[in-house]
DNA sequence: AGCACGCCGACT
DNA sequence: GTCGGCGTGCTC
C-alpha cells in the first residue's frame, strides 16, 4: 500500500525554516534521516526533523523527496534536540548547526564515499597489546569515586596544577564506565589539534580492546566520514576530538571530559559561535550523565558554579609524579635589572646555569615575528598596514613586512617610505629576534624556535615538539603553542620575556587568559621527578610590575586567591558571570555606516530587562579594509535577553541598506 | 548562502 | 542594439 507523508526537512542554509516535502512509498521514513531533495535550483541534503500527514504550504507547490538516505542509521532525537539547543541560544537556524555537523560526505549527492565508508567500517578492527594503570593517590581515588559513584547529571570541577595526574583521573573514571556499561561511549575534548595524539595514546595504550574516534578540523574528509560513522554507529566507544566533536552523534555517550575547560578555543569565533564547553554540560544534563571538566586554572564561570554548589569540585592538590615539586616563580623586577635585547642579566644567567647542566629552558614570548613594527628615527614613520588599524609586522629572514590581521605581505623598503632616510630600525622584540639574540648570546648552544611561522607545514609542529623530547633542543623559544599539553622531562627552566602588555587591556578577560596561560606554561617545567645534581625548577617572569596582584598569586601558585578577587571585582562591576552579555558586530567600508547602523539597532532595545552600551569601534576597528564597530547588551535574565535576542534579529534583518554582522552570545573577546 | 530576476552603462 | 554590473528577493 503507498503512504503519503509530509516530511519537514532542515537545510543548512541561512533561512530560519522547516520545509515540506511530499513523499510517497511502502515504508514510513524516519525522524533523523538524511534525504535528497530539490531546493530552488539546487539538489541538497537535508535532515527530516519531523513527519506529518498535512501541510500549511500550499499542496500543488510541495515538492517531492528524490531519495530516503537509507544505509545510514537514522540520528537520535537527543541529537536533534541537542542541535536545536545550539540553535536556538546561538540565535542560528537549526539546519545551519546540525547539516555542517555531519560529515560532507555524507551531505554529499553521490553516496560512493559514504558506501565506501561503511564498508570499511564493516571491517574487523586491529587489536593491540594489554595496558597497566598506574596507582591513584588518595586525592585521586577520591575524585574517580565522586565521579563514578555519580547518579545523572553531575558536573565536577577536577582542580589540579599541571602534573597533579587528572589524565589519570579521567582513565579511571573512563575505565570504571565502561566496565560498567557494556555499550558505553566516552567522550573526551581538548583544545586543539595538536594535544591529540598524546591523549589518543594514553588511551590506545590503555583500552587496547577498544576503537578510539577522533575528531577535530585538521582530518582529511575519508578520514572524518570514518571516525565519524564509528562514533555514529556506536562502535567507537571513545571518541577523542577538538570542540566540533561536542556536535557528534553519540548513541551511547555515559560521561563527557572537558580537559582544561578554561581554554578560550572551546569557543567557536565564526558561523555558530558556541562554546563546547558549555555544550558539553548542556548534554551532559539532557542524557544524565556525569561530565568532568578539567584546568589548573579554571574559567571563572566555572569556579563560580563550584562556590555556589552547581558544580562538585574535586581537588588534585600536589604533583602526582614522585619528587616532583612545583616550580619557584621569581619575579625579575625590570626596573632594577634592566634587559638587554629584551633579556635580563637573571634571565641570562639562569639560562647558562641549565646549559652547563646539560637541562632545558624554554622562554616564552606571545609575539612571533622579529619586530612588531619598524619605524623611521627620523620622521616617525611607522609600518602601518594599509588595509588594517594595526603594523606590519617584521620578518627577517623571509625579507618582509607582514600583517598578521589581513597576510598583506611586502619586502622590507631599504629607506623610510615617506622621507628617504635610510636608518629605519626594528621596534620591539619578537620570538625571531629573542632567537637571533641568544644564538649570539649562546653560539654553541642548540636553539630551536617553535610558533606559527617556524611550523606552518603539516606535521612540522610535532616533529619540532620531538626534537624537544629526544634532548636535541638546549632552548625552546615559543609563543601560546608551546604552552600546551607537552611534558618535557627535562626542562628546568622558564623564562617569561614580556608579559606585561596583557595586564592593562580593555577586555575584562584578558588578566583571566594572562594568569592561565602563565600557569599552563609554568607546568612545562620540572614535571618530572628533579634529578640528583640538578636544578631547581624556576620560572623567570620579567616584570615591570612585580607588585601587580596578579603576580603576587602567580607566585604563590594561588589560584583560589586570584579568582577570589576577579570574581569581587566582576560581582561589583556587574559582569560576567553575574551578568550574562551577547554582542553584536558590524562591518562596513565606512566606520559611520557601521555606527550608524548600530545606534538604529540601539535604538530598537526598549526592554528594561536589557541594558545596551554605546556603539564602539572595535579594538582593531580596521581589519582588511573593513570598518568594525560592536554594541553589547546586557541581562541579568539568560531567558529576557533570549527572548530579545529573537525578536532583535528579525528586526535587524529588515534594515536597509544591508550590511554585513553578526551576533555573538556570551562573547570572550570584546 | 546560492541562484534567479531586473534595470542601467560600455562595447562589437 | 547586447553583455554584464550587483541590488533585491525567494527557496517547501
Amino acid at each position: 500500500m503507498l503512504n503519503e507523508f509530509i516530511l519537514q526537512v532542515v537545510l543548512d542554509t541561512p533561512v530560519e525554516r522547516v520545509f515540506d516535502y511530499l513523499w510517497s512509498g511502502n515504508e514510513v521514513p524516519l525522524r533523523g534521516q538524511f534525504v535528497l531533495i530539490n531546493f530552488g535550483r539546487r539538489e541538497l541534503v537535508g535532515l527530516i526533523v519531523s513527519i506529518k500527514k498535512e501541510s500549511e504550504f500550499p499542496r500543488d507547490k510541495l515538492k517531492s523527496v528524490i531519495s530516503v538516505r537509507k544505509q545510514l542509521s537514522p540520528v537520535s532525537a537527543e541529537w536533534i534536540a541537542l542541535c536545536q539547543f545550539a540553535a536556538d541560544y546561538y540565535q542560528r537556524p537549526l539546519g545551519e548547526v546540525a547539516l555542517p555537523a555531519v560529515p560532507k560526505n555524507l551531505r554529499s549527492l553521490k553516496t560512493v564515499a559514504l558506501d565506501k565508508a561503511l564498508k570499511k567500517l564493516s571491517q574487523p578492527q586491529v587489536v593491540a597489546q594489554a595496558g597497566h594503570a598506574p596507582p591513584l593517590n588518595s586525592a585521586q581515588e577520591y575524585a574517580v569515586q565522586q565521579i563514578v559513584a555519580a547518579t545523572g547529571f553531575k558536573p565536577g570541577l577536577l582542580y589540579g596544577v599541571t602534573g597533579s595526574g587528572k589524565t589519570e583521573v579521567y582513565l579511571h573514571a573512563a575505565e570504571q564506565i565502561l566496565a560498567r556499561d557494556p555499550d558505553a561511549q566516552i567522550l573526551v575534548l581538548v583544545p586543539e589539534i595538536n594535544l591529540t595524539p598524546q591523549l589518543q595514546g594514553h588511551l590506545r595504550a590503555r583500552f587496547p580492546d577498544l576503537q578510539v574516534a577522533t575528531l577535530h578540523s585538521g582530518m582529511a574528509e575519508g578520514e572524518r566520514t570514518l571516525h565519524w560513522l564509528a562514533a555514529h554507529t556506536g562502535q567507537a566507544r571513545l571518541i577523542l576530538g577538538t570542540r566540533l566533536a561536542i556536535l557528534a552523534s553519540l548513541p551511547a555517550l555515559k560521561l563527557i571530559i572537558v580537559d582544561e575547560e578554561h581554554d578560550p578555543s572551546y569557543k567557536q569565533q565564526e558561523g555558530l559561535r558556541y562554546s563546547a564547553r558549555d555544550l558539553a554540560v548542556w548534554r551532559a544534563r539532557q542524557l544524565d550523565i556525569p561530565v568532568i571538566l578539567g584546568s589548573a586554572t579554571p574559567s571563572l564561570e566555572t569556579w563560580q558554579h563550584t562556590i555556589s554548589g552547581r558544580y562538585d569540585k574535586l581537588s588534585l592538590p600536589e604533583r602526582a609524579v614522585q619528587n616532583a615539586v612545583l616550580p619557584a616563580m621569581r619575579l625579575i623586577d625590570l626596573s632594577k635589572d634592566k634587559p638587554a635585547e629584551g633579556l635580563t642579566s637573571s634571565l641570562i644567567s639562569a639560562l647558562k646555569q641549565r646549559l652547563d647542566k646539560g637541562e632545558q629552558s624554554l622562554l616564552y614570548l606571545n609575539r612571533r615575528g622579529y619586530a612588531p613594527v619598524i619605524a623611521c628615527d627620523a620622521c616617525g614613520w611607522m609600518s602601518n598596514c594599509h588595509r588594517c588599524s594595526a603594523f606590519l609586522v617584521l620578518h627577517k629572514q623571509e625579507y618582509k613586512l607582514r600583517c598578521h590581521h589581513c597576510s598583506l605581505e611586502m619586502r622590507i623598503p631599504k629607506a623610510c617610505p615617506d622621507c628617504g632616510n635610510v636608518d629605519i630600525q626594528p621596534l620591539g622584540r619578537g620570538t625571531q629576534r629573542i632567537e637571533e639574540h641568544l644564538q649570539h648570546l649562546f653560539p654553541e648552544a642548540r636553539i630551536r624556535r617553535i610558533d606559527a611561522d617556524s611550523t606552518r607545514l603539516k606535521g612540522s609542529a610535532q616533529a619540532a615538539f620531538e626534537t624537544v623530547h629526544r634532548g636535541e633542543v638546549d632552548i625552546l623559544i615559543g609563543t601560546q603553542m608551546v604552552a600546551k599539553g607537552h611534558d618535557f622531562k627535562n626542562l628546568t627552566l622558564v623564562g617569561i620575556v614580556n608579559p606585561d602588555t596583557a595586564l592593562f587591556s580593555q577586555d575584562y578577560r584578558a588578566g583571566e587568559r594572562l594568569f592561565a596561560q602563565l600557569m599552563q606554561v609554568a607546568g612545562r617545567a620540572g614535571r618530572a621527578a628533579q634529578k640528583e645534581g640538578g636544578s631547581t625548577s624556576e620560572v623567570l617572569i620579567q616584570t615591570r610590575y612585580p607588585q601587580h596582584p596578579l603576580y603576587q598569586a602567580l607566585k604563590s601558585h594561588d589560584y583560589p586567591q586570584f579568582a577570589k578577587t576577579c570574581l569581587e571585582e566582576r560581582s561589583q562591576a556587574d559582569l560576567p558571570p553575574f551578568i550574562f552579555q551577547a554582542l553584536l558586530r558590524v562591518e562596513s567600508k565606512e566606520l559611520a555606516t557601521s555606527l550608524e547602523f548600530l545606534r538604529k539597532a540601539a535604538s530598537l532595545v526598549v526592554s528594561d530587562d536589557i541594558t545596551v552600551h554605546d556603539p564602539i569601534p572595535m579594538s582593531l576597528m580596521r581589519m582588511a579594509n573593513s570598518e568594525r564597530a560592536q554594541l553589547l547588551l546586557e541581562s541579568h535574565s539568560r531567558p529576557a535577553l533570549q527572548a530579545f535576542l529573537r525578536m532583535w534579529i528579525t528586526q535587524l534583518s529588515a534594515i536597509k541598506p544591508r550590511l554585513s554582522w553578526s551576533l555573538e552570545v556570551d562573547p570572550v573577546d570584546i
